[in-house]
DNA sequence: ATTTATGCAAATCGTTTGCAAACCT
DNA sequence: AGGTTTGCAAACGATTTGCATAAAT
């Protein structure tokens, strides 16, 4: 299943018109790893790499939908693998006091409560919803 | 009840040892006349002021909890009036394609279930929940 | 061969900060 | 007077980009 990761992101890199270099396997790998968004800085820690080559290929596989930009409320970006890739859909907690941004899963229910109201926005707005971004924003383990 | 909310901004500022001036002012009324979260720059147009100045006087009342910071999918900050201040509890609509943000609320009971939702997580992990962020990200009106 | 990715260094741009003058109490 | 805010300009720092080289097909 590890393979299959790989799979799916070359099909996607190749949908989207680009290749699946060693660059960009790093970072699919180090995401793969982590159990929470890391920022760039975190993923050169990991797996060092050029600065640009980093935010280069993560836009890259970004545009490609395998990897996904968590935006907390500090300055720094995030990203981790996209949730189709992973099979583990989840939400946030975000720490006001040091940004650490970390994941967690809510009831099966309110998920479905969620699509349902996004469903209804498409018929009430002229928006067309794709997805949700529910977080919980307070003081982490570590800060509290 | 609008000088009301500029008494409970005076308040804010004093119990966080600072003072309502003229630019504080000015950024709070250009935020009560808005309907979306707004970029300085949206600000700035709608109520000239010295950009160092819209910026210190934003991280000043957000520090007061007058209003308060919101992250979208672009790299633009936006500013909003704290919820307290509005009695309008509300979420957002994020666009992928512009960045605009703009305000809609959802039925109150998945809002009590969110609540719920919320008041489980500090039992379950060391987090201590504040508030949640729930956003439907998509296309608006205009982009689709 | 031709196209695409890489890596370095320089540029970009939203945001932050130093400092002297203006303001408030 | 004593401390705070202001406004300008300069600095900062995360991110982006130009360009010559290396890699992939």
């Amino acid at each position: 299943m590890t393979d299959g990761l790989h799979e799916t992101v070359f099909a996607r890199l190749r949908a989207a018109g680009q290749r699946y270099t060693s660059n960009r396997r790093s970072l699919v790998e180090v995401l793969e790893s982590a159990d929470r968004p890391l920022t760039i800085a975190e993923t050169l820690e990991r797996r060092p790499l050029p600065q640009s080559s980093a935010y280069r290929n993560l836009a890259i596989l970004e545009q490609a939908n395998v990897v996904h930009r968590v935006t907390g409320t500090d300055e720094f970006a995030r990203y981790e693998l996209a949730e189709e890739l992973t099979d583990h859909h989840h939400h946030h907690l975000i720490c006001t006091s040091c940004g650490a941004v970390s994941d967690f899963t809510v009831p099966s229910s309110l998920e479905r409560t969620l699509e349902a109201t996004m469903g209804q926005i498409a018929s009430h707005t002229g928006f067309r919803p794709e997805r949700h971004r529910l977080d919980f924003i307070g003081t982490c383990h570590d800060c509290g």
